[in-house]
DNA sequence: GTAAAAATTTATCGAACGATAATATTCCTC
DNA sequence: GAGGAATATTATCGTTCGATAAATTTTTAC
């Protein structure tokens, strides 16, 4: 269910029954990828064939050797950016009870915002929102199930509640209120190019205070 | 600085020395404006000025009698957009010493909340973010200087500590947290179309809980 | 009621777009 | 190194775009 990465490497935009394609042709295929997520995050994915592949250093045609349509480039594209934001190690680090949930937070979103908040993959993945990509959909509810959902159960637990799978509503808004708070701080900084607070570090860690102060009081809501 | 609204009705598109124009036009100009923030909301300022004029029941051409360029036309759905969304009485409401910091803010985010947070005003912000207009940084600066330094501040002097004008950037960056994290809720209910919990209010005071549990502790760090 | 002015439409331009076909080049295989 | 497949380029098509000019309709003013 969770499942990222696989499927190689991208042999995936050619026709299903085809032989492998050649090492300088899957350079090719990531120039271009890359050249693409470049120019649509400048511009969005109104951003012209021409221009990327421009940028590739190869003519306009060529891109549909490797793409049927454009359409499918920026599936591409998508998934390239959304699979290298993530950490495939965050998936067990988040369960490991042998660190305090304070802790064991703190340090994954310190790493979280240095990973995925870059000007590229940050304002490609608001295209992406705007666009109403299902894979944004999927990505999100990945956040919840990953990481939010865990905060809470976690805390839970840590704070000698019972321990229950089920995250009410209202627990699992109070923790998107972190993911929420630094995703806008990443928004104000690398979209809207505002002065933010420059210790990112600082952020996080009166981000998370600012949960842990009234998590206990929410989850009291529902644990009577 | 502030200086909100004013200028009269859309007569700004025209040239400048222009006989007024007549009611009928007004209105006409009203309704493209209307039918572009509709139209750029859905699929970006990539719009086609035909689609637009085909929303509103005119020829495209005739837009091009109100409007000089397309740029003029987004520009207008800028201003009319922002504007709409922010209203006169909440300068002064979040001054108002008669009334706690806490039931003032959670007072005045509920409707701030209730009349931002719709999708086409929402939508079109995150356009007009990533398309790096002007306006919005212009509308950022608005949103730290009238309300969240006002509630440093504001917070501050209620707790007896020195009425000071400077915010730092860390006292700033925690009260954005609030923002942020309310911006990032209408994000995922309004765009990405997700599942958030149900009670805005509640999210709301929830969230200000948050800021107001740990700002002390936040202030305490520069005022020694 | 008629003439001028304003508003609107029809027709159209040149540029940029995604995509395709035909041709040329490069690379691998034996 | 010759032949064939893979890769890349040139040329081009049809569509859509922002924008303009000219013609037509509607409204206002006297």
């Amino acid at each position: 269910m969770t499942e990222l990465s696989r499927q190689g490497e991208h042999d995936i935009s050619l026709a299903p029954d085809q032989k492998p394609m050649r090492e300088a042709s899957r350079k090719r295929v990531r120039e271009i990828i890359s050249a693409a997520a470049e120019h649509f995050s400048e511009v969005g994915f109104a951003g012209s064939t021409r221009e990327i592949t421009k940028r590739a250093g190869v003519t306009q045609p060529l891109l549909y050797r490797y793409f049927p349509t454009k359409n499918d480039l920026i599936e591409a594209v998508y998934r390239t950016v959304y699979l290298e934001s993530w950490n495939q190690d965050w998936d067990d680090a988040l369960k490991d009870r042998s660190i305090p949930v304070r802790q064991r937070f703190e340090t994954f979103y310190r790493e979280y915002v240095r990973m995925a908040f870059k000007p590229i993959p940050l304002r490609l993945s608001y295209y992406a929102g705007l666009r109403g990509a299902d894979i944004n959909q999927w990505y999100n509810q990945l956040i919840e199930e990953l990481i939010l959902k865990q905060l809470v159960r976690e805390h839970r637990v840590e704070l000698g509640l019972p321990d229950e799978a089920y995250v009410s509503a209202a627990q699992l808004e109070a923790a998107w209120q972190i993911h929420g708070g630094l995703m806008h701080y990443g928004w104000r900084k690398h979209v809207l190019n505002l002065r933010v607070a420059p210790d990112v570090d600082q952020v996080v860690a009166d981000n998370l205070d600012m949960y842990f102060c009234v998590a206990e009081r929410i989850y009291a809501r529902e644990f009577k």
